[in-house]
DNA sequence: CTGAAAGCGCTTACAG
DNA sequence: CTGAAAGCGCTTACAG
């Protein structure tokens, strides 16, 4: 069976407890007999390959050190948005450096009412904090507070003083439409996600209000196309060829739009920026590496995952329990799918 | 503080015997009284919103139920490849219907040499098995062997008997050049990863040894380029265009390969299947929502990670300890980016 | 049926 | 310094 401290403590002809001092570095004397048996009972711990149970510390300590971090996906689709991955390796990297352990949620435990087929994870005690990622219906939001002590909403629809990061979505829309401005383009063509009143993501609304504001004060007017970018919901995009032309940019919302815009459009040898502007209002670790001559706004999720864990483990680790809550900014990438302005 | 079964017992003038029986449903008895005041401690304990302590069933079931998930993630790089997490959701979704917890393992947690400085994951006794993506080296993977009583390697270089998931990746090859050879193509240009005797994924060899295997029989050259889609390894690819033609079909060895490629591409207008026909010899879950019309060998990471799941629960639950390797299969899906083989 | 007791592996105040 | 003892929250064989 597994090596534990009675039994080192038992094959050394010492006390547990000696063991458990020992392995602690709770032993500040200087006697050299201690010393040397310190030495010894560490040795053998080493070469036995003895770890201590975390069980047995959790229990005593009070303390699991896990976390969890809820992906943002919808239970009906296997998909989930790869944006969401960034942030999951930030958040894993926070917290494995402060020694945490970071597990996945996934929200089909959350809809299962029968509270014994949850995972361990939520039909018992486990998790001290969670990363909550995405959009959720209210009854989801009290679901996750009545079921951990203490979250972190990243990049949510939930907004407080406290325990919360959001970007700043409509400089991001701001943004990708003074680029388009700058080189000169005439007409403007919105691609985003359908108005969805339950189920929007605050971004598909500030985005949007950011770039009309912006287009507004120019004098132009903006074509919003509400599409979803999907293999089932090809039909719509179908005709969009139709409505460009090198004086109109296009603006996606998500990365998803842009490559999906770009691959459905270049089967129609419509390429940009000769036959149209394309400007994405978002970013993603992965677009960096596959289309870096995309014009975008750039955010790095990775770094808010950073930032989440170092949030939530100061709103665990301090007694106050809550941290204040921050607006993460976005900065404009300039690529090679909008004109060169310098060349107007 | 937290509820838990001694205070349950307490509140009831019951024994905290009693209460274990009864929310564990042990009592199986017709009396009257005992089935009423069951009814009264359930109903307590509901209200009360008393959830066990995993930490001490953990203990005092010697069973933790929780696995770790080793994302093939480099730790100089930030990215980590999209198709690993298609697996994760996979693995993921197979634990949890189990009831098992899945946390994210990330390589350098393992490159510590310095063990107290690992999360408690390693550290501590947690995981009650693992399951490896990626391909690792020789010491790590014995790293994963000493740490973890159970290993389920998904689809890296190590093949046993025992325990393994592996894709027929030479299939993936051949049916990639099978199908251009369908679509009537006179040229191959093959486009993979570098050779890298250290760290190569074995299907990095393989998918060549299959493509290059049926383009001989055919009688056909091909001329393979060995390139990492990366902005910061741009160069080489700026030349490619000089290569295509409409009779040259372009293989590529990733998703990845092949979205980069079709961007910088696009770049110069030229397209598929116009200038040159394209094929890949992966796909992902992503791939098919943003590029449903890409010419590709299928397989479904999902899937996979599903089986990694149900397998690795098998080794972990029934007393042999391992369970029969796999060998999964792949599925050609025809695309636009090659000629349309109805109209040669 | 029901409760007191022991024990899972660990840590830590408390005597010695 | 060092060991015996208690206790974290739970479950279960064992008396009553």
């Amino acid at each position: 069976m597994t090596i534990t401290i009675k039994k080192i403590a038992e094959e050394l002809g010492v006390a547990p407890s000696t063991v458990s001092y020992v392995l602690n570095d709770r032993y500040k004397g200087t006697y050299k007999k201690t010393a040397e048996r310190a030495e010894k009972i560490k040795a053998y711990a080493l070469e036995r390959g003895y770890r201590p149970n975390a069980a047995a510390r959790a229990i005593r300590a009070q303390r699991t050190y896990q976390i969890g971090a809820v992906l943002p996906h919808r239970s009906t689709v296997i998909h989930t948005h790869p944006n969401a991955f960034d942030s999951l390796l930030g958040v894993n990297a926070g917290f494995q450096e402060a020694g945490y352990i970071v597990s996945v949620v996934r929200l089909d435990d959350l809809t299962r009412k029968d509270v014994a087929s949850r995972t361990k994870l939520f039909s018992e005690k486990v998790l001290e904090g969670l990363v909550v990622m995405g959009h959720h219906p209210e009854w989801m939001i009290e679901e996750f507070q009545s079921l951990v002590p203490r979250i972190l909403w990243l990049d949510t629809n939930v907004w407080q003083d406290h325990n919360c990061i959001q970007r700043d979505e409509e400089a991001a829309g701001k943004a990708a439409v003074t680029d388009l401005l700058a080189s000169g383009y005439k007409h403007i063509l919105w691609l985003g996600y359908p108005d969805n009143p339950d189920h929007s993501h605050y971004s598909h609304t500030r985005r949007w209000i950011g770039a009309e504001s912006v287009a507004k004060k120019a004098g132009l007017e903006v074509e919003r196309l509400q599409l979803k970018p999907d293999a089932e919901h090809h039909a719509p995009w179908e005709d969009l060829w139709h409505l460009l032309s090198p004086e109109t940019a296009v603006v996606t919302e998500t990365v998803y739009h842009a490559q999906y815009f770009a691959h459905t459009l270049s089967e129609r040898n419509l390429i940009a920026p000769r036959d149209f502007g394309l400007v994405c209002c978002d970013d993603s670790q992965e677009i960096q590496r596959l289309w870096p001559g995309l014009s975008r706004v750039s955010f790095d999720r990775y770094a808010m995952g950073q930032q989440a864990a170092e949030m939530l483990r100061e709103s665990i680790e301090n007694s106050e329990g809550s941290t204040p809550s921050r607006i993460l900014r976005n900065e404009s990438v300039p690529g090679k799918t909008l004109r060169d302005p310098s060349k107007l």
